[in-house]
DNA sequence: TCTGGGGTCCTAGGACCC
DNA sequence: TCTGGGGTCCTAGGACCC
């Protein structure tokens, strides 16, 4: 059997479990320059507010409402997100982190265990230990386990959030229950056509036959299909180095200036080198690329990529920001308002398994260079160590008014309490 | 009249996930 | 005035190899 484990509305579950006053309000949090809505309390979801709606045009209904509105604190949620991950990981020896907030869990020669006591423990222990209640969906594959999942959410109350489906009888009357659009797998596109063809539930599609599965939705599709059907066909995934690192941001306002931008692709260049770093990687390939604020009519329209192999596989911040600013001054043009930037790096080599190159070299000077700013920085807060080409009079600042404290990663913001 | 048969690699585009 | 930021996989078609 396979669990599947899913924080209920994470990121707001995340802000009040350090503030208790919220519970049972409405409490939204921001994407990135408080953009977006990307997280909803259910109270939130009750009065209205939809997944990724402009913060901007629901001020009034947060307004009426009463609604706490909260900017995007990654830091606190990547560190909650440990806490019940590690919790998780003591239920069962294979646990799959699939993402910040859901991990499936393998539960096999767990025949003798009453797998409900079992799950109502686990959930019980999550909640009380971290504030962050979850959902268990428990099923003999990972997609059903999905749909398990999502009746366990959907009917707290009665399931007191887990559900099991352990035979054939409440595996047919639950795909008859989820409508197509909602089927882990079926996006937007392939649900349209589903519908149009009155294939309006998981069970009506799993009664289409393998090659027009196939044919249609690729063998994806089919895969998903035998899942559904109860035959175990999706495994854990191994966890691999990632194949693409991305930094892009939007800006919280325009930029016109050459300089400007090159600032800011520096960054994210310096950002990708990171993370490469940090997982061995050395990268090939980059791409950058910027655009104009594409909601401006009223303003001339221009975006543009460019994919640039590199002469070396490197990791090194130096090299990377450089042929970022390469990179850029092939595309940028004068004349127009920039609203966004990112940064890509692909076509990764392992760092120890470099193929020297005749001509040129990555500068085996930045390894040791690059390891002692990695430990700086990771000693004394990320960025104090900077290129001189980076924002160092912090010029560059994200919209983030409503930021919450980073109650478990820094010590002068954790919480107080008053005893009285 | 007849014009081989097998591969691999790369890329762009389209789908999906959180 | 203000509209997010990350990822993955599959397929088809073209270029190329012998």
């Amino acid at each position: 059997m396979f669990a599947l484990v899913d924080c209920n509305n994470f990121y707001a579950s995340c802000e009040r479990a350090f503030r208790p006053d919220l519970n049972g309000k409405p409490v939204v949090v921001l994407s990135n320059n408080d953009g977006c809505v990307i997280a909803r309390s259910n109270e939130a979801k009750a009065v209205g507010v939809p997944m990724g709606a402009p913060a901007f045009e629901y001020e009034e209904l947060f307004k009426k409402n009463k609604v706490h509105v909260f900017s995007a604190n990654f830091a606190l949620y990547g560190d909650m997100s440990q806490r019940v991950m590690s919790i998780l990981s003591e239920y069962t020896p294979d646990l799959e982190i699939y993402s910040i907030d859901e991990a499936f869990l393998k539960l096999k020669g767990f025949e003798k265990y009453n797998l409900q006591t079992y799950s109502e423990e686990m959930q019980q222990r999550v909640t009380k230990w971290t504030g962050i209640p979850i959902s268990i969906g428990i099923a003999p594959t990972k997609a059903l386990s999905k749909v398990a999942n999502r009746i366990a959410k959907k009917y707290s109350v009665q399931t007191k959030s887990t559900y099991i489906i352990d035979n054939e009888e409440k595996r047919i009357k639950a795909l008859k229950w989820l409508k197509t659009e909602d089927i882990w797998g079926i996006g937007r596109q392939h649900a349209k056509r589903l519908k149009a063809l009155n294939i309006n539930t998981a069970y009506d599609f799993t009664q289409m036959t393998d090659s027009w599965v196939q044919k249609h939705l690729s063998i994806v599709g089919l895969r998903l299909k035998h899942d559904l059907q109860g035959i175990p066909t999706l495994d854990f995934e191994i966890v691999q180095p990632q194949k693409n690192i991305a930094t892009t941001r939007s800006f919280e306002k325009l930029y016109t200036e050459f300089d400007d931008l090159k600032e800011r692709v520096i960054t994210f260049a310096v950002s990708c080198s990171e993370k490469l770093r940090r997982q061995k990687s050395a990268c090939n390939a980059m791409m950058v690329f910027i655009h104009t604020n594409e909601y401006r009519e009223d303003l001339p329209q221009y975006s543009c990529n460019i994919v640039i192999k590199l002469p070396f596989p490197t990791n090194s911040s130096i090299e990377l920001a450089k042929f970022a600013t390469d990179a850029l001054s092939k595309i940028f043009k004068q004349g127009y308002s920039y609203k966004k930037a990112g940064v890509i790096v692909m076509d990764f080599t392992s760092e120890d398994n470099i193929q020297l190159n005749i001509f040129e070299n990555s500068n085996s000077r930045h390894i040791p260079l690059m390891k002692s700013v990695d430990r700086i920085n990771a000693l004394f807060g990320q960025q104090k160590v900077k290129l001189a080409s980076q924002d160092i009079k912090k010029m560059w600042k994200m919209r983030q008014l409503k930021l919450s404290p980073r109650y478990t990663t820094n010590l002068n913001e954790i919480i107080t309490v008053n005893a009285r």
